[in-house]
RNA sequence: GCGCCCGUAGCUCAGUGGAUAGAGCAACGGUUUUCUAAACCGUCGGUCGCAGGUUCGAAUCCUGCCGGGCGUACCA
């Protein structure tokens, strides 16, 4: 059980009758400042009020039975009513000293084991995948992350867009407008010029590419052979090309169920759902009404295709047969957030009710114009061109700070902090705003980014070599512990504080909760760093016991990082 | 029109109903014979869009208004 639990559960045992104690309990938070100790509890003020006894009095009673054993000491009751709990030092540095060979750093199993499917990234096959890929992707894998590293059972699943009408478009522009050439020299890259083409001339109001493109996606969908094979063709290397970018961010899937996987089972969804009398016609279509929706759910459109809808509705069924998920992750832009409301009512209307939907969505990615972002080409900026711009970028600034290190490294290091600078400004944001794209503040290395962390990593390890210490045989020695400068407390509290961190990350979906604790912890690394000598502390004794903590900080940062998909440096 | 989201320092953004609203960048000043200065310490900077309400307490919850983004039946 993580510190703040047990807190909580202290506080809710204390309290006094007539008091809701799992409101007391859920009062407990982190001090808002240091000066007010390290826990608060807050509920006083507003739970007096049903005694009829002063917030001050009932946080006393509370103070005076409440349980910490040898955790804390006794509260103090301060301001209107709260109550300020500082954990005793002796307690953190004998619990530090057990997390020292703790390969989970504290995050103790789950109560309950929930099994979680996460549809993260889902790029359209037949594209380069862009710069609005990204956060879906990387956020979805932080989340993916994040739940196993809590004990959760994950299925990671990329629903690829391999089957709809944008595949007509292609076969359209197959048919009529390709460059045989192109495509045998970059398969990918031509499929997608075709895409782009016929996308323009829709949008330019030709009704007749509109139409062909229309007729091409739906003899696909009825089992036309050539169109078929045609798809059958295109697939590889448009997978190939969208797997040369997963292996590269690091990111994996367990499952890869695109559309054209539920093709089969769209008909029998349409009938279930009529034959329930949940689907009627309208308009020559098929749809679902529900309350308080003013459009329907639109699972047949009047020219007999399914629609995305109807694939979401099949993947459901799918997925609920198969894995039987508590939870259910779509990490995809908030402007899907309509039908993701309509989706889950009709999920649950259907029968699939004992799953906990959610819609994780985020903000558009915005160019420095507040539009959506584009090259000056008005094209999309390809995610692969994005990464090498990253990594470019750390690489001047690594042959600047380091010459000394041999160029390969130098390779290898920039890769690893470009691909950490793209991913921690991305997910270090709340993930419901807009995201402007700056290309100075993406690749910026200092302040609150990817590189800064890895850094405050680089230079623990450094002092390891340096003291020619192996950290094995330190935590295997478990050295006593002690916290004599603030800089050490505020360190030693930071690295407990690492599995509740984890906890409320996964509770509110939010990877920048992780980001913000993870910044800190390397703030108060380096607040340490400056006013703590470690190999040349005073005595074997002080310098073991800091090496523990420098230690122990190196673990929460590589295992913190390592879940937002960010991989930590001995040098850079 | 209706629905969802947003409005916090010059800029980009954090902020689980709690105490004096915080970072990063920018600006200004300081710190290196000592473990990586990609760092640290300090200064400057705010009618939390506006107005009401609920509450012991509101940037946070509710209502209205103003401003912006997005979505709104056959793309996904």
């Amino acid at each position: 059980m993580n510190l703040l639990d047990r807190l909580r559960e202290s506080f809710a045992n204390a309290a006094p009758e007539g008091v809701d104690a799992a409101a007391l309990g859920n009062s407990v938070r982190p001090g808002t400042d240091a000066k007010f100790g390290d826990y608060q509890a807050n509920g006083c003020m507003a739970l007096a009020k049903s005694l009829g006894v002063s917030p001050r009095d009932l946080a006393a009673r509370v103070a005076e039975v409440v349980d910490l054993g040898d955790m804390a000491l006794k509260p103090e009751v301060a301001g209107p009513g709260f109550l300020n709990v500082r954990i005793r030092d002796d307690w953190i540095a004998r619990r530090l000293r057990e997390l020292l060979d703790d390969p989970t750093l504290g995050v103790a199993p789950p109560r309950r084991t929930r099994t979680v499917v996460i549809d993260f990234s889902s790029p359209n096959v037949a594209k380069p995948m862009h710069v609005g890929h990204i956060r879906s992707t990387v956020i979805g894998d932080c989340l993916a992350r994040l739940f196993e590293a809590l004990g959760h059972h994950v299925i990671r699943d990329n629903h690829l867009g391999d089957w709809g009408s944008q595949f007509g478009m292609i076969l359209w522009g197959w048919k009529n407008a390709r460059d045989d050439a192109a495509y045998a020299s970059s398969p990918v890259r031509e499929l997608a010029r075709l895409y782009r083409l016929a996308q323009s001339r829709i949008q330019g109001g030709d009704a007749g590419v509109e139409e062909a493109s229309r007729r091409e996606t739906a003899k696909l969908h009825a089992g036309d052979p050539e169109n078929r094979a045609l798809w059958q063709q295109f697939m590889p290397s448009c997978l190939e090309a969208i797997e040369a970018i997963y292996s590269r961010l690091g990111v994996r899937f367990d499952v890869r169920l695109g559309e054209s996987f539920y093709d089969p089972m769209l008909a029998g969804v349409v009938d279930d759902l009529t034959s329930r009398g949940f689907a009627v016609e309208s308009e020559g279509a098929t749809v679902v009404f529900v309350e308080g929706s003013k459009t329907p759910f639109m699972v047949r459109k009047s020219d007999g295709a399914f629609t995305y809808a109807t694939t979401d509705l099949a993947t459901i069924q799918y997925r609920v047969k198969t894995w039987n998920p508590d939870l259910m992750l779509y990490v995809v832009d908030h402007r899907q957030g309509d039908h993701f409301k309509l989706l889950f009512e009709v999920a649950r209307r259907w029968g699939f009710d004992r799953v906990d939907y959610r819609h994780v969505a985020f903000g558009t990615v915005l160019g420095a114009d507040r539009r959506p972002f584009k090259t000056r080409d008005g094209d999309v900026v390809g995610l692969e061109s994005l990464l090498d711009d990253a990594v470019s970028e750390a690489r001047a600034l690594i042959d600047a700070n380091s010459p000394d290190i041999d160029p390969d490294e130098r390779a290898r290091i920039a890769e690893t902090v470009g691909l950490a600078a793209i991913k921690y400004a991305d997910l270090s944001q709340n993930r419901l705003s807009d995201y402007v794209f700056d290309w100075k503040k993406m690749v910026a290395m200092n302040g609150n980014t990817g590189a800064y962390h890895q850094y405050a990593f680089a230079r623990i390890r450094s002092i390891f070599r340096k003291g020619e210490v192996d950290p094995y045989a330190l935590r295997s020695r478990r050295p006593e512990i002690t916290l004599g400068q603030p800089a050490e407390r505020a360190l030693a509290m930071q690295v407990l504080r690492f599995p509740e961190t984890l906890e409320l990350a996964a509770n509110e979906l939010k990877p920048n909760v992780l980001t913000d604790y993870l910044f800190e912890t390397a703030n108060r690394f380096s607040t340490f760093f400056e006013a703590c000598p470690v190999l040349k502390a005073e005595s074997a004794a002080l310098r073991d016991s800091r090496l523990a903590l420098s230690d122990l900080t190196a673990r929460v940062l590589e295992r913190g990082l390592g879940l937002l998909g960010i991989e930590v440096l001995e040098r850079m």
